[in-house]
DNA sequence: AATGAATGAGAGTTCATTCAT
DNA sequence: AATGAATGAACTCTCATTCAT
């Protein structure tokens, strides 16, 4: 009774070739392999192989971004709010761990409109967080002596190099991780820190701690 | 009064058209087009096209060990050591940034024996950060609740990031962004800072700023 | 009320593709899209692709050679005899202008048998015209300095040629034409021409007109 | 010591692989089987196959434009100019009759780019002919009841069809062929051939001959 | 030191046709 | 009568690398 579609069979081993040898080094002949389907089925369902890694970028821009939607949406305070978020974005990525490998190494090799289409996605997620760091900022609780882009990547730079050092059947729970890497981040921005800089700014001689 | 070289003019092209259109995408002949010089030369002095982008990490590789090294040889107290470290590699990391840019994308595509060559050495540089930091906990200047993997990968995910938003041409000043992105780093590894975590862990409805 | 059947929906679609794109240019499926039918009901009629193409032939050689015969069947004098299958000819090709193109641009695409049948009737046809000519000849209407082969050849590449220049929308009437292509072949062919030729054949510098 | 080259080679093959089977239905891997030599080396000299038939249809277009234009620059009578330039286009389409029949077979596979460049070449070329038969009727030698365009179009009907009937190996002697098509033509347009459309044009019951 | 023509394996993609439903 | 998913062979084209010069 078990039921696997063309599509479904041709995603999975999309997303662990490319995960493994990368895009451009994986033919669409290893995909078919993989997946057990001819190249003429692939071809039925999938455009190009173009295709194949905008739909695992589909997938989880739409994942994410509904997800955020929804937390948002609960309309709690904006600390509880950024916290739920970090934590969730930092979670989901890690189960999607092959998917962020496949995003952040070859986004590049994608058709420029896709590109676009891409860039565009995420651009509107950072900006709904940016939005709610702002609101925080404006509320008192983050600091403003860095420029809100600046705090934006800083913390989706922890969200990106997930795929760059976490394993998942290492040491490190996943849940506990979003809050060690969540928590860093928010002690970081929290408008208390922001007389550390101040002093900081021209010396490396400075003490901190 | 012969200024260029084969070498440098290769690398240099090399570099630009790998960091624009990706190391898979982009031709050998596009290579010595860009760079002036014909097919013949450049196999003259590279033994392959894998030899093109490990040239471009190994550069990257010793210059950055090197300036780690220069800075720990200082022998200046931990907590000076590491500020001076994470400003120097997040100022380098932008001086190089089409090298970055290259370098997260595409060294997956190198042959496996010069990935084990380039992961040994990215290893040993980040034993070295780890090094300090683990000094610095000992000296009870860092926080202990989070693993030293966890916080070294912290700071390099905004090392790496960096070719990911950062614009040379943009608003954002080379050494003051480094000093901000040092100033979240350190601020959120302080000793101090442990207790939030604590809180939190469990909840996601504690107060935090 | 059905007013169109997959037959001819297919057929009119396929003229129209093979016309304007050439038959090896259009798929199958562009056909059954343009149709606005399925491809399992192409294939319900029609064996092959090529079974399309021959159809189109088919249509239009049965079509001329029955209006062939229909007008020597009237038993007229011979010079009234030609001029109205000339003026046939013409006029039909230009209501079928399409099948046409299509004919001799891709009549080389058909399988090996069926080409020889659209030979062995198109020499048919051509047959029954030359009998029309050499009859003509016989009654001293016709030069008969020139092979017979040669004047049938110079009155069908006026007929081939139309698909190539003839615009229907443009300028010319389809009934003008006819009779000022037929008229300039029978000036051609004319007994009293023939004197032209005799002075010509060695020496470009004979006069005319 | 005799010197093949690559590309003289390659051409030779396209064009009887063009000609005797049509240019869809031969693949590349015919082509440089024929020619005795590799896909890498056809690739290295022309860009596409698109490229071959161009190649093809360039040569021919160059070398009837260049005869066309010596055998005006004369400046003999209009009556001896234009029936040289019949004779010799006529002539030049027999030596090179497999380049015609690809020609007027395969142009419509051309990328629309190229289609439009042959295609502004031979409007080119029918305009200098048309332009000698105005000078003609302009002088009185041609009739003028019939235009241009059809006169033009009655001519390189023959030209065309050459290649549809004519076989060099056949009965029919190149030159001799020439100069009796050319009769056929200059006869029919002929100043005193004008008359006999007058009263045939609304009828098909007058006499002639 | 340098050339660039030539190689040849393999890439992504198309498509007429089949067949279970 | 009609569907459309699936096949699989063949297609055009690319490219890192070699080697005679």
């Amino acid at each position: 009774m078990k039921q696997t579609s063309v599509v479904d069979d041709v995603t999975r081993a999309a997303v662990e070739l490319f995960a493994s040898q990368g895009y451009a080094n994986t033919s669409v002949q290893q995909v078919v392999e993989a997946a057990g389907v001819t190249k003429g089925a692939l071809y039925h369902y999938f455009q190009s192989k173009d295709d194949l890694l905008f739909g695992i970028y589909e997938r989880l821009l739409s994942l994410q971004t509904e997800r955020l939607t929804a937390i948002v949406a609960r309309g709690e305070p904006t600390a509880e709010t950024l916290r739920a978020v970090c934590v969730d974005v930092i979670e989901t990525s890690v189960d999607f761990l092959l998917e962020g490998t496949v995003f952040f190494r070859s986004a590049h090799m994608l058709s420029a409109p896709r590109q676009q289409e891409v860039t565009r996605r995420r651009r509107a997620y950072h900006d709904t967080f940016a939005g709610i760091v702002e609101r925080g900022q404006a509320e008192g609780l983050y600091r403003t002596d860095i420029p809100v882009a600046v705090l934006v990547a800083h913390f989706f730079s922890d969200v990106h190099y997930l795929s760059h050092w976490y394993k998942p059947e290492g040491p490190e729970d996943k849940t506990v991780l979003a809050h060690q890497l969540t928590d860093l981040f928010l002690v970081s921005i929290a408008a208390s820190s922001a007389s550390a800089l101040a002093s900081a700014a021209g010396s490396t001689a400075s003490a901190e701690g």
